[in-house]
DNA sequence: TGTTATCCTGAAAATGATTATCAATAACAA
DNA sequence: TTGTTATTGATAATCATTTTCAGGATAACA
């Protein structure tokens, strides 16, 4: 509900419409939790609502994402994915390569190394991307 | 010369074969530094070597990636880009998101933690990925 | 409540990067 | 050479994403 106030914001400020199919997007989206690609996201709202395009779901996404309650993200596989975007809390990835399980970490030591590495190349950080591939517990024991 | 040889060796155990068109996109690869597309690395073997097709360039730079030579990136404007990769150094990337500039560092102490954070969660890293965008020295003092 | 201007929707087509197809060609071993 | 097999280049296919556009929904205003 906070994100849905915040999204209802955001369209008013943008002189967009509230809409029905925005409003079951975006609660599909806030209920089925993170890393969901576009078409997976369409598949799950298509189950209650078949009337509901793909577009119509790839348009809402990246309304989200412009409205900061979501969070485009790249790992690799070709597609996107979105994540909802947890107030301003940064956090990186952990990547099982056997099993595609996703898990979010943060660690501020590292990040304050990254400021300091990108000063001494004279740059300054606006954002970044971490992300760690491997096995997760599971998998390494399976081996 | 270094990677010539190894490409070689690449072809010959894979039971695949030398020819003209391998030989001149790798040097011109090798020549032309590192982080080109496809299309812009075509493009520069184009103005010689009018024949080559696209195709042709794709495939090689799969080549190069399995046979160690150039590794695959993606920096979030839609397209591949490899680089020679400098035996088995690593190295991350700073990306200017002003004038585009990809700037190579590495620092172990980074590294060593993410070790560590991966470990806190059971995983074992085979690999990263850490992409720091900003403003470079240039870009920033123009502002 | 209408009315109206504007935005939104969904299906389909377009796009851009990448990958596959296939007939002609080139490389390599015998 | 010759025969076998891989490679090439033009083109078409694929995949995710984005745009188009006619019809439908929304919000502001009378």
């Amino acid at each position: 509900t906070e994100s849905k106030n915040k999204f209802k914001d955001f369209l008013l400020s943008q002189g967009l419409k509230s809409t029905n199919q925005r409003e079951l997007i975006l609660e599909e989206f806030l209920r089925a939790g993170s890393h969901l690609s576009t078409e997976e996201l369409y598949l799950r709202l298509r189950k209650k609502h078949p009337r509901i395009g793909y577009a119509t779901v790839h348009r809402s996404l990246k309304l989200f994402a412009q409205c900061g309650i979501a969070e485009q993200r790249h790992f690799g596989d070709g597609q996107a994915r979105y994540e909802a975007s947890d107030h301003d809390e940064h956090h990186d990835h952990l990547i099982c390569v056997s099993c595609g399980r996703i898990v979010e970490f943060e660690d501020p030591r590292i990040e304050a190394l990254q400021v300091e590495v990108a000063g001494e190349h004279g740059f300054s950080i606006e954002r970044h991307r971490l992300e760690l591939y491997g096995s997760c517990a599971d998998c390494s024991s399976t081996t």
